[in-house]
DNA sequence: CTGTAAATGTTATTATTTGTTATTTCTTGT
DNA sequence: ACAAGAAATAACAAATAATAACATTTACAG
């Protein structure tokens, strides 16, 4: 049998659990080629995700309940400068804030960081935010209601906007499908950009996240202009003259360079 | 073996991916005719456009997005009495209506059985009920807002009761943490009390769903009685003196009996 | 043809993964 | 409770893969 890459091996080692209980290491072992130490190392990777439970002599599937929405991870794409505007976001978040967090990878990156955050409030239409802060001790989620658009995690339609009269928020971290170079920011989907309207309505300030590969890029539906934004935070690789442009429109510029560390 | 060009290369490694999770370099390589840092160059360009993941030595699908919420699965308990409470349960839905779909384990069986349902729209606080129709093709599902209980996939407060105001459904499918001698339905938080009075004001028919370990047990709230009922469900241990007192309160009693598979 | 750009291959270097051994920890049968 | 055996861990060595820089081939426009 081919030798398989070990993130493969541990795939197929979680296909094998969900199909029987549990399974022990000696057996791993033998069906892949390998010594058992992997196979032990393995079951420690995948544990540290939490997907299983380690026993002696071999693993079980953790009982716990996974929520599974058909949603490939876009994360991986541009994670770096993704990461990089997260980071800068966070800075512009004080304890004891309201916040609204966006759908959007970019949105979920700042969720990541804020989970040891200080008596915070995050509003989202987004499940894959709200999941990720559901345990964080200092955060209070709160999902806003709406249909749920199939294939992706998050909520949008009449009852989304019906929900968002509903609050305030102190500052609004919003992602964009594009950003043309007269500053106007675009949607792939109709009912997401009238959400976006909203959403600017009730918050006091509105951060876009946009990395620069959304610079120049338009698409179906505009929610609106940099010129109602406080901020645009932006990554590195920026086209110089299009942020020049951006700023005459008022809001403030800030580009974050990813930072050299791991 | 014909040398291909790299595009069709790069298709024929995303094909092959879709058949098998992951695959090795090495055999890439060999499978092309190439060397491998050929196929490493096809897997970066493959990557950049996120549709699949590098992994050491080979590369593997982009993953699904596992949005977890940390909730211990208690479907376990009682899981035959809860299915043929949920069978019995499904009996009641007709194509094109309007469900709500309250928290709990017995809805959530049930929501597994209405995956094939036919022009349904199910309105639902869970999370769970959520996630298990996601994909669902004949069925809208509507989240409702609200705050999200830490350590449980369910929306209650103050924003969960606002948004039923703007619904009405035909049936209500409900659980109850207790079920009192009285008739008086019982939730072990007040905040889900509130909710599920609220959701018995909006639907036109109410259904409870109810295994007999909850009969004769209170819990903190009192959400209402069967006296507002049309429909209880329950399992067929259920004290037959008891279910005498429910139905002359007005709803009609259902028991299920568990089939014998399995 | 020939010059150029794109794609591929080579090699040296660096980083990651795997296997092996010795030691500790946990199970099990008495 | 104890000792024997099985499994887990830690530490190191060996194998394997990734990266970067450079060389070579290929495709093809003029």
């Amino acid at each position: 049998m081919q030798k398989l890459p070990s993130a493969a091996r541990q795939a197929q080692i979680r296909e094998r659990l969900s199909a029987h209980p549990g399974v022990a290491i000696s057996e791993l072992a033998r069906r892949f080629g390998v010594s058992e130490m992997t196979i032990r190392r393995d079951l420690a990777v995948l544990e540290g995700q939490s997907h299983i439970q380690r026993t002696h002599g071999g693993a079980m599937l953790t009982e716990r309940m996974l929520l599974e929405f058909d949603y490939r991870d876009r994360r991986a794409a541009n994670r770096a400068a993704k990461q990089a505007i997260a980071q800068e976001a966070r800075k512009l978040v004080k304890p004891g804030q309201r916040l609204i967090l966006d759908n959007g990878t970019t949105s979920l990156e700042l969720a990541c960081l804020l989970r040891d955050g200080q008596d915070l409030t995050v509003i989202t239409p987004s499940l894959a935010v709200a999941s990720e802060l559901l345990d964080a001790a200092g955060v209070e989620v709160i999902l806003l209601g709406g249909v749920i658009r199939h294939g992706s995690p998050d909520l949008t339609g009449p009852v989304t906007e019906l929900c968002l009269e509903l609050f305030s928020a102190d500052v609004l971290f919003q992602g964009t499908d594009g950003l043309g170079f007269d500053g106007k920011l675009y949607n792939a989907d109709l009912r997401l950009a009238r959400v976006e309207k909203h959403m600017r309505r009730i918050a006091r300030r509105s951060v876009v996240l946009a990395d620069h590969t959304k610079i120049g890029r338009t698409a179906l539906a505009c929610s609106g202009s940099l010129a109602e934004v406080d901020f645009l935070i932006t990554s590195q690789d920026a086209p110089a003259d299009a942020l020049r442009r951006f700023a005459k429109l008022g809001p403030k510029i800030i580009t974050a360079t990813p930072s050299l560390s791991s």
